[in-house]
DNA sequence: TGTACATCAGTGAACGCGCGTTCACTGATGTAC
DNA sequence: TGTACATCAGTGAACGCGCGTTCACTGATGTAC
């Protein structure tokens, strides 16, 4: 092939921190340097003339997937012209609603690289996103009465559930009974 | 080392399947044969003379870690002489202490296996044992006027999210609000 | 502006390693007489 | 009860495969004049 503009080079790059940010959420971080790179449409080999490791890249991934939660919360919230409550009701349904459990890799990163993040060593920028990425959805959710961590555990929790009794109607139930109990009239 | 008596071989059986229960609710399923193996203090060779495949074994792994899940919530009933909300608080209060957070092998596979079991193909008995296992909990955790599937949300949510941030502060302090949200005095 | 050459993003084969699984072998156990 | 032999749980080397990572190579890009 030869060498690659610049702004090519740099375009090639973002890609593969974005795709590599939608498949660890999907499959998790086990998925393998070649299959990413083949998702890019370029070759395994080219991966270290960019990044210094895979787990380089998975820091840069994990940080990146948050700052999409970031966005994702700022567009609601955009939405609903700076209505708080309003805006966070609307993320609650949008969390819990059967779209984000079945599409991982465009969803909450909390919920999606838990186990992940879990399992491995806890050092590095991976960890660092992961944990202020936690605190500032929290921060978000938090209303007068209302604390936002247990709502995020409520949410995250049954998304997680949902996720792993696949298909059974259990997996229907367990959203639509943490949505109503995050409604408001309740 | 030649053959093994019968009464030895079955022992033995049950302490891989044991084993296998805590070290995937530990590390994932991910463990390998070979590890497993060596923490039962036998060789990987076999293995298989004991179970036709790795995934035959997740599945009485899995089996396995539910039941015992099963027995836990019926000592907590036991020490309570049967007063439900009673020992459900107490299940609360050890479901969201650090020590059940630090100890994943001997912890609830509901938390410690949700994403290996979203990521898995959804077919054979983990699942049917992971399903079954969430709707028992579930079950026994409702109270006239809780549904016992949010409660579990709350629950397993908070576990899994102090797990994946480490030991920030944040860990403990998702822990406490937690444990504070279930509490009956709310 | 055009030419000569150095740079370096991407290629594809290769590396050592650990995975799940297989298999010939061992020798104490279980059984038939 | 004692002897002869078949059984089979456990051993350890080997299998093909995919992993993360390395490296000699390619040739268009970027740069110096």
């Amino acid at each position: 092939m030869g060498r690659v503009s610049q702004a090519r080079a740099e375009e090639n790059r973002k890609r593969v921190v974005e795709t590599a940010s939608r498949l660890f959420r999907e499959q998790g971080t086990r998925v393998s340097v070649a299959d990413l790179m083949k998702a890019v449409g370029l070759t395994h080999g080219g991966f270290y003339k960019q990044f210094d490791s895979k787990e380089a890249l998975i820091d840069e991934a994990v940080t990146h997937a948050f700052d999409e939660l970031g966005r994702w919360r700022e567009a609601v919230l955009e939405d609903h012209e700076g209505r708080r409550e309003e805006a966070q009701q609307a993320m609650i349904e949008a969390y819990l609603s059967p779209r984000h459990r079945d599409n991982a890799s465009a969803g909450c990163p909390a919920a999606a690289l838990a186990a992940d993040m879990a399992r491995d060593t806890g050092e590095g920028d991976a960890h660092r996103a992961y944990s202020g990425g936690v605190r500032d959805f929290a921060d978000w959710l938090a209303t007068e009465d209302q604390d936002g961590i247990t709502r995020l555990c409520t949410m995250l929790g049954a998304v997680t559930l949902a996720r792993a009794v696949k298909d059974s109607p259990l997996s229907d139930e367990i959203l639509t009974t943490a949505r109503a109990a995050l409604s408001p009239g309740r």
